[in-house]
DNA sequence: CCCGTGATTTAT
DNA sequence: TAAATCACGGGG
């Protein structure tokens, strides 16, 4: 059972919670690769001087977080690394849930031939995508309706909130006080995440 | 700690 | 046009 558009059209905290525990699922050459999500971060919009849609800004890299809740999107950075975002909300709506880290389940093989090492296969935004073999031409896409970029239902509650830590987001020093605001979720004890609280 | 790497954003 | 930046990861 994959994710419908209603759970997408809420806002970022909410799913950046709730998608703790779910199935990010990739198919490439008919082979399936997966991993549980196990961090995430929420992007909160023009106010949030941390995400790419900040004071409002819109360009051709960051259009796709304007798109309906459940729309992919995908940003390459670094000159060498993509990360994924699971947008969030309604249409114009630039809300977004970074996808940070996944505990592997399916088709690891695969996974560490993508990656060129067994080690760190999904823990940390760029290795994820890299594990997954996600880049920019999946930026757009529909995770409710796509055969190759989907999420499933592992468990149809949120997690409570004592297996629920809580932290800033990683890498976004820039963003002043927005810095320091709790926007960073992760399983409790989970080995898989890409830097321990 | 430093640095690669190149698209994107911002400054001139 | 040119310079600075970057929601990162790998290697000392």
């Amino acid at each position: 059972m994959r994710l419908s558009r209603p759970f997408y059209r809420r806002d970022p905290v909410t799913v950046a919670r709730a998608l703790l525990g779910q199935r990010l699922v990739r198919v490439v050459n008919r082979q399936r690769l997966a991993g549980l999500i196990v961090e995430t971060e929420a992007y909160l919009g023009p106010e949030d001087q941390a995400a790419h849609s900040r004071n409002g800004h819109r360009s051709p890299r960051n259009q796709a977080m304007y798109a309906d809740g459940g729309t992919a999107y995908v940003y390459f950075t670094y000159g060498m690394h993509h990360c994924m975002n699971v947008v969030c909300g309604r249409l114009d709506q630039p809300v977004a849930v970074l996808l940070r880290a996944l505990e592997p389940t399916e088709g690891l093989d695969a996974m560490a031939d993508h990656r060129g090492t067994s080690k760190h296969l999904c823990d940390g935004p760029a290795r994820l995508c890299q594990a997954l073999a996600i880049d920019r031409s999946l930026n757009g896409v529909d995770l409710v309706t796509s055969d190759t970029l989907f999420i499933e239902q592992v468990h149809r509650r949120t997690l409570s909130s004592s297996r629920i830590a809580v932290t800033p987001r990683i890498g976004v020093d820039y963003a002043g006080e927005w810095a320091d605001r709790p926007l960073r979720f992760l399983i409790r004890d989970n080995p898989h995440v890409s830097r321990r609280p």
